[in-house]
DNA sequence: CAGATTTCGGCAATAAGTTGCCTATCTAGT
DNA sequence: ACTAGATAGGCAACTTATTGCCGAAATCTG
């Protein structure tokens, strides 16, 4: 399940009860936790450590955890953070979720909902590779757009041929595309049918 | 302000009287409206009109906002969907902005705020789906292979154009993209780079 | 506020991608 | 070996994307 070695959580609530719960109950599920009482301490704890998702409660003294997001993606750009809170507004959770939060909880969190969350994304970021060929995914920050678009859509062509067991007029439908197109799209990316069967 | 000629919304509302006010308000100020007082009857006009934006209650009767949006993106994958509703759920506006919202809006609508989003909705051709981590992870199996491979570079220009602060010279480096083709990208595929920061 | 820098969009030439038509090849099943 | 059905590729018309050049607008800096 978890082959990733590190993998932390930074968990900002000012409840320090709350807090305490869940990082014990997290930590005992395989996941690094960082824990912040504050706004201000999780941006610390940012700093120091290696975070890889952050978890924060919406409403805190002082600051609220949308702004607190926001300064975190200052530092941290693409960081996944997962909201709760017992109180939200629509707008708050609008301005979460345009913000790019990948979850929005209400309390009290169900331990076993934020698990799978956490678990989910440790997946999705440090893709251990379930599928044979999602090689789209090594083709990382380095590469050109173009060639990261063109992996991209080798690898979906490639899944829709395995998953079609290599049945070009099927895969011409799900894709929704013309088949003289698909051809020299294989043969331009470089996609034999034979080899993937 | 309106070089678009054809722009035209779909809405949907199952309240007869709030669906001619809206309408009129946005007929007055140049934008095209098709409406529709059911989610079946939505999904009809759909295929008879040109549709560009969809702007729908979330709470209807028979069928809810949030399978109409489903079932409305099998034959319109990307465009842009607001949602409005009186008494949401914390969890239906996550799962709204999730399925690639532009917006959530509370009941009752404020004509000059719908006004303001569609306008700036009506540049872009693709549509808008706000948040970039689920861009492209939202558009499914069953999508055409254009609309997957769209999706998912825009999720690349709007990542890139995040970790960059929207400094398009940066983006323009990492990408290895002509800034004049990057220019219509962002065009067509509604980024926006105000809106991302 | 002025001047420099950066970003943006129209336009037109060029490059690349898409499609339909036709034919060739390949793979069963008989 | 023969035939039907599916797949592949050449070619040419057509559509769309890319790029450079220009000037306008927005933004930054002092």
């Amino acid at each position: 399940m978890n082959n990733d070695p590190s993998f932390t959580v930074l968990l900002v609530d000012d409840d320090h009860d709350v807090l305490g719960a869940n990082s014990r109950f997290l930590r005992l599920n395989d996941i690094d936790v960082v824990v912040a009482e504050s706004a201000a301490a999780g941006l610390q704890r940012l700093i120091e450590h290696s975070i890889d998702v952050i978890v924060t409660d919406l409403r805190m003294p002082g600051c609220n955890g949308i702004e607190f997001a926001m300064d975190a993606r200052e530092s941290q750009p693409l960081i996944p953070i997962v909201f709760f809170s017992g109180f939200a507004e629509v707008r708050d959770v609008v301005n979460a979720m345009k913000l790019g939060a990948v979850e929005f909880l209400e309390k009290p969190v169900e331990p076993d909902e934020l698990l799978d969350i956490l678990e989910s994304l440790r997946q999705s970021h440090y893709g251990s590779i379930t599928h044979p060929r999602k090689a789209f995914e090594g083709i990382n920050d380095e590469y050109p757009l173009r060639m990261r678009v063109l992996a991209y859509e080798k690898y979906l062509i490639e899944s829709c041929l395995i998953q079609h067991r290599g049945r070009i007029a099927s895969v011409l439908e799900v894709l929704q595309i013309n088949r003289r197109t698909l051809n020299d799209k294989m043969s331009k990316l470089g996609i034999r049918r034979d080899e993937l069967l």
